[in-house]
DNA sequence: CGCTTGCTTGGAGTGCACTCCAGCGTTCTA
DNA sequence: TAGAACGCTGGAGTGCACTCCAAGCAAGCG
């Protein structure tokens, strides 16, 4: 086996916040298996990250490894949110470009991003009605029991 | 064109309740594009949902077209639901199976539920977390405007 | 009767977001 | 200074959820 890949025990079920243990500005760099660890995310999806443009240019150390910065682990935690609101990955690629090519692009970012606020409460609308209807069913069957079958359940 | 397929233009932004003009019970019999104008699904969708199982036995007409009914209508608004809660739709067939075997399985569908309610809460508290970080992000932008990049947002 | 429109099937294709591989170089630990 | 563990690259592969295709049957209409 050539790479380890953190064999994903930790992503179960909560995904809690994973920024416990990050080194003092200045004193910050992280190894790719590192911010994998950190992240949650494996160092294939970090590299691919990169190639596909969305991060920003990761320093290298003198033979060409990946060394990141408590920066890097900011905006991959923004990403990481993002990701979860289910933004495809071209539309925070388009993001990270406006952030690459300079302060100029600062309305088009805000628009973006309340743009993004707002599917995301619509988002939480919608599950919240999921939620009733799930409350509904629930409580049926909780009713139900193993009664007779008067009103089948789907 | 051998099919039509929908030109989908109704699913923009809102997908709002599209249980809009059903007929009465008992006359409820609605051809697969009508059932995919109902439901914003496509025809191939439904066939598809069919073949894997996720769907219960749809009628079908003399000559072998399907007929769906209220019911059926019913049973793809809960899978649309589930769907938009991110249920694999492995998950969902599972659960399909357990209505088809009968009433003997209610409470392994009630844990289910019970399981999937959880997932939806759990979903609906990440996404407001990234709202906060969200909310954040977009107040630094409204206060920054476009004051010299004292500190460089991302 | 021919034409259009709609529905049927099995199987192949698409797009997204990773995920892995082979073959090689580097870094750490004993 | 071994040897294991880790990191590099380009490109190929995977799994999911559709999405489409080709060829054919069936109903309604002028």
């Amino acid at each position: 086996m050539t790479e380890t890949e953190t064999t994903d025990t930790s992503a179960g079920t909560c995904a809690g916040p994973p920024q416990g243990n990050r080194r003092p500005d200045g004193a910050d760099t992280y190894t790719i298996s590192e911010v994998a660890a950190l992240t949650g995310l494996t160092a294939h999806t970090l590299r691919w990250y990169e190639r596909i443009g969305l991060m920003p240019h990761i320093d290298r150390s003198h033979t060409g490894q990946r060394r990141y910065s408590n920066r890097d682990l900011d905006w991959l935690a923004l990403v990481g949110k993002l990701r979860l609101t289910g933004m495809p990955v071209a539309d925070m690629v388009r993001y990270a470009e406006l952030v690459r090519s300079g302060d100029h692009t600062y309305t088009e970012r805000f628009e973006l991003l309340k743009q993004t606020r707002e599917d995301v409460l619509s988002r939480i609308a919608e599950l919240q009605d999921t939620l009733a209807v799930l409350d509904r069913k629930i409580s049926f069957y909780a009713d139900a029991g193993r009664a007779p079958a008067s009103e089948r359940a789907r």
